[in-house]
DNA sequence: CGCTCGGTTCCAGTGGCCGGAACGGTGGGG
DNA sequence: CCCCACCGTTCCGGCCACTGGAACCGAGCG
């Protein structure tokens, strides 16, 4: 568990997005009361759920009197509440957040999911792609399961783990962006993009993708694409310890739920492709 | 099925807040961008995911042009994403919402609850009290089970489900304050106050709530709430025919499900409670 | 063809945002 | 004890980003 949790700080110290520098330097980007008010709710994360003043002032890169105004208007609208150890998301952003199409997404996945939970007694991820990250969308531990750095809501990069990889491999075959993608992390293992767009190739041809002890020493997942219409719209995964073999046993039952899953995904939600116009 | 859908059709269009009128009259509320970008977000319900520009700007009271403006800024910061059959929440504002304290619960209760579902075969709900209202934070559905109108995200009054009256029950015994949530919704049935006042009592004393066939016809749900640190921060429900009869053989492995999350709340958690200072 | 309705763009005026600065409170360490 | 570092809050003049009515374009439609 230490060693998990260990790994797990040391990864999402490297997943965290840049530390927000001031503004765009740009002049495209509108330094709104929004853009700050984003900078705000964006300070808190799924391991830091509590800040103080101060550490939001920190996190967020504004001024205090400015972070003072923005957290203000937050605790009004109820985006944000304050308690006497200091500020938490408030329940009015899990209402907001509950109308995303990965909630629906989630919504559907989740009965297939428990069956493959009680049959694989093993931990299970549902995650989709963004950008170069996975975000989770839904995890099903398993108690006495090795741990695993997924949290639900948060991202990891998607070339670390089996569900980024089944993902990557499906839009890689798509459209051959993968040049984008490949260009990992300074110095991180698994640098060679050669090797890694076959094994991309490889997932793809057999359907599925695996992650032996590349994130979390003792972890191994295998994760296979949930399809809709054509395309990749989730993966799902089930992570069981490194020791105890390739996990070929659970590899029928993994393919038989996504498929589940994808086949019941009404035709309106798969517009929750990937394709979002990034604007600009 | 429809009858369920149905019936739950008739309660949202009482449930949604008032037509979100122009903005507060009083002088004290801030008409600011981030008040509009609000609105806007409010738009969107789980059951109304995907909203046309038109929509949007009608259903928060906005200016086209204002809402045009909100909407691109809202895009830009990825809150919301712009497909071609309209806009949605975007992933963010999950990844926003996972940070409230209230996912870290459903997070903790997941696993007791998969196992109540288990043994139960029946629908489970997790919820919390938010003023008169009680919101969803979880749900797990069972297949051929009664449909049930509850929402993950959404929210329904307190005092006509199980989980509310669980909740009231336990919040009246701290504080005399049920006359604020007894004053009902005009004509509604369940709109006797006294009696109200003696059922909820009853809860009390017993430590379950019941709702039988008072929101969905055919519907039976009996619910404990879940105490940690001497109050209850949520209440956990299971749903059944209300021609199973009462359910008493559910009550025993439900009231041990939540005394197993209360107890495995951690202390931090806790904070969670429903007292957050409401500003002004 | 004229109408309605969805969606986009423009623009001048102004009021809301900006953030440095100053102020109280607390703790702790020399 | 004093001093300092830090947290949290408040104030205020200047400026610019937000405002929303209006005009515009295209599509469907009777």
């Amino acid at each position: 568990m230490s060693l998990g949790s260990e790994l797990f700080a040391e990864m999402s110290s490297l997943v965290v997005e840049a530390p927000h520098q001031p503004v765009d330097v740009r002049a495209g980007a509108a330094p709104s009361i929004l853009k700050k008010a984003f900078d705000v709710l964006g300070s808190f994360s799924p391991d830091r759920r509590v800040l103080s003043f101060a550490e939001v002032a920190r996190a967020s890169g504004l001024p205090k009197s400015t972070t003072h105004r923005v957290l203000a208007m937050l605790v009004e609208m109820g985006a944000v509440e304050q308690h006497t150890d200091g500020y938490r998301i408030g329940l009015r952003m899990f209402a907001v957040g509950a109308c995303s199409a990965e909630v629906a997404l989630r919504d559907i996945a989740l009965p297939a999911m428990e069956e493959l939970h009680r049959i694989a007694r093993q931990t299970l991820h549902l995650a989709v792609l963004r950008g170069p990250d996975v975000v989770y969308i839904e995890k099903l531990r398993t108690h006495q399961a090795v741990p695993t750095p997924a949290v639900v809501g948060a991202s990891l990069p998607a070339h670390w783990t089996a569900v980024g990889k089944a993902l990557l491999a499906e839009e890689r075959a798509e459209s051959a962006a993968s040049t984008e993608v490949l260009r990992s992390r300074a110095g991180r293992k698994m640098a060679d993009p050669a090797a890694f767009a076959q094994e991309l190739t490889l997932s793809r041809a057999r359907g599925y993708a695996v992650d032996r002890e590349e994130s979390v020493a003792g972890l191994a997942c295998i994760a296979v694409p949930i399809v809709a219409g054509g395309s990749a719209v989730a993966a799902l995964s089930v992570a069981f310890p490194a020791a105890a073999g390739k996990g070929e046993v659970l590899l029928n039952p993994l393919r038989a739920t996504a498929a589940r899953i994808g086949r019941s995904l009404p035709p309106a939600l798969r517009g929750s492709l990937l394709r979002e116009r990034h604007a600009r």
